[in-house]
DNA sequence: GCTACTATATCCGTAACAGATATACGGAGG
DNA sequence: CCTCCGTATATCTGTTACGGATATAGTAGC
């Protein structure tokens, strides 16, 4: 596997899902598509293919942690990042941030117009 | 086509790289190399296929204009951006943004480390 | 009883991607 | 002179990723 690709979209929801606390395969979902506002949901196919080839790639794990038995589903299966899964994560955020950046410069993404006349007028 | 779909990063590239000027095929694949420290490669078949699939969605179409016979090699063919291609390049930029955002929000993409502490002390 | 939600997993068709190949011309270097 | 490299477009083909459908199964609500 090369090292210093870039990460599919799926791969890094997935990776954010499960840098804020360990979830199971629905709960990575749900999370997604809480934090995108119902925008982004993701296909079983695409979560379960991602994740075995996220654990084959050690980016993720499987935990034997598991929740009071009250709030437990015991069909549930848990995943937590590892330390590439983290380092992969950080990596793909800053060559976004890299994109972002460039978007902004080549005024794709508009800021404030900026109205430079007017502030020396007043 | 469904609307509010987000792009491939190849999509989103060459948007880019046809915001600043109108190019040709190969000028994109340069000017991507370029821009990210010849990190991405696009490779032929990425390019042009995309570039047809752009043209069918009308996010880019071809130009007439060739620069001052001295700097043109007709074999080129230039593309530029509709006014849809710009507009779906902003709208995937401001979700970027709002993604390398939450991924600092979750502590993904660390930037300075805050000692409050030590200011409380100084 | 039926629908909806939770939960995992696989299957399968489609889309995207990337390297190889083809064609072609010009220039540099051995 | 011939070969390699760069420029330039385009297609072909194998592989991977994606996403909806399907299967299974328990619980909850109407």
């Amino acid at each position: 596997m090369k090292e210093s690709e870039s990460l599919t979209p799926a791969v890094f929801h997935i990776l954010l899902a499960l840098s804020v606390e360990e979830r199971h395969g629905y709960g990575i979902i749900k999370d997604v598509l809480a934090r995108t506002n119902g925008k982004l949901r993701l296909g079983a196919g695409t979560l379960y293919g991602s994740i075995k080839r996220m654990s084959e790639a050690g980016l993720l794990e499987e935990s034997d942690q598991r929740p009071e038995e009250a709030n437990d589903d015991e069909r549930r299966r848990y995943y937590r990042l590892t330390k590439r899964g983290r380092d992969a994560a950080q990596l793909e955020a800053r060559r976004l941030e890299q994109l972002v950046f460039d978007a902004r410069q080549r005024r794709v993404l508009t800021d404030l117009p900026k109205n430079r006349d007017l502030e020396v007028t007043r």
